[in-house]
DNA sequence: CCCCCTGATTGATCAGAATCAATTCAACCG
DNA sequence: CGGTTGAATTGATTCTGATCAATCAGGGGG
């Protein structure tokens, strides 16, 4: 890869601590491609062959299964996704596509299972970032199960906010329909639930919201007991 | 702790390609607990004090929020859980009771962070487990977002066959209103998922389960591209 | 500048699952 | 062995969210 990006590759915590040997090791094996918007990157299924980090742009994570299609995670830059299936070198359970052109460092799996082997803080810090995503997944899970519609937007709204420093107002990352996607619901019922959230705090003109009184939307929203992790 | 349970804790994928010194250390400042039935362990927000280890019994897994409540995983011997929060030193997500009496090697949270430190064998084998535990997770968020209530009903029966070496006849593990929870859904739906599964392959007869025609019921089921990874 | 296309919204209806209610069943205990 | 208790089942009803349908808003290209 080329020089330039190293920067912001080392800002990953992924690869903050390692060894700096093993990061070039591992930076030089690896190749850094740009993509154009809405192309896939893999497919459920395929075996796992790189580790993906989105330095720039978006790109979503998603599940296709018997016709019905979800997605799962937005990424953001900078951040790697499908560790788990890289490091256990299983098939990809989930797909990826880009949302808008992006540039991706493309990691082999097998020179990072091989780095991860020989230094302790990249596997440690592999083990760390694991643990963070499986507590993610649980938290969905709950959600999914616990909280109807309207509830889970506005904990996603919380959630939203406090990951852009607490900002009352903000854009919504992607497009609505990925957003109800990603929070187990159609457009429609998205629709309807901000509309809910008109009496609870919340204001919404296109993508813009506007907090307008977090008390009540928390109070709506019954947070989890436990903050999030990141 | 005491002797003898030694062997028990060995087969467990987590602690066996450690150095024997290091195990030593961990089960020499652990110890192993009786506990009667329904004894809750630990709850959702509490510091993680210490990793788990069912020796012997059954355990549950559990999320209560706002006057709800929903299990998320069934734990059987010999396995580990809460590995997540002891590793990230992050309060609990999930609650956990014993089911029936059972017996529960607790290794102090400290302890087992500073073994996994010093120990890279053990530290591949967290890092691995987490994997696994991430993508367990993957799929059950994808199941309840893709599929309808029998279906996951079809899908778990033919996991949890495939875990006991792909009989065809099995008891259900743990009540039914717990498994109805575990798949997200109601005691009374479940019910009537097996009513309709009557028509695809399945006989039941209290906890008794008979997989009368597998075909039938995959095709019903249609299971996951993926197959389960354990 | 207007048309067209896509995505968002709104309304009406439908379906799956939850809830409520009553009954059956099974295990356990006196 | 009858009685008690909690779980499972079955049925009726309700509710949340999905689907279907129509309209609206915004952006890009002709």
């Amino acid at each position: 890869m080329r020089i330039g990006e190293k920067p912001e590759i080392a800002r990953l915590p992924l690869f903050g601590d390692m060894d700096e040997g093993m990061r070039e090791r591992v930076l030089s094996g690896s190749f850094l491609q740009v993509f154009p918007p809405q192309l896939t990157l893999f497919e459920t299924g395929q075996r796992a062959d790189f580790l993906h980090v989105l330095v720039d742009g978006l790109a979503e994570l998603y599940v296709t299964a018997s016709g019905r299609d979800t997605t799962m995670r937005i990424v953001e830059p900078v951040n790697s996704f499908i560790l788990a299936a890289v490091v256990t070198d299983l098939p990809y359970l989930m797909s990826a596509r880009t949302l808008v052109a992006s540039r991706v460092l493309l990691v082999p799996a097998a020179l990072m299972r091989e780095v991860i082997r020989k230094d302790t803080a990249l596997m440690q810090a592999t083990m760390h970032e694991l643990a963070l995503g499986y507590r993610d997944f649980v938290r969905a899970l709950t959600d999914l199960k616990l909280r109807q519609s309207a509830e889970r937007l506005a904990n996603h709204l919380l959630d939203y906010s406090a990951q852009r420093g607490g900002a009352n107002a903000f854009d919504l990352g992607g497009e609505k329909r990925m957003v109800a996607s990603l929070l187990g619901m159609t457009p429609e019922n998205l629709s309807r639930a901000f509309a809910t959230l008109r009496s609870h705090g919340i204001e919404i003109s296109g993508a813009r919201v506007q907090i307008t009184d977090r008390a009540a939307l928390a109070a709506f929203a019954r947070p989890d007991l436990v903050p999030p992790d990141r």
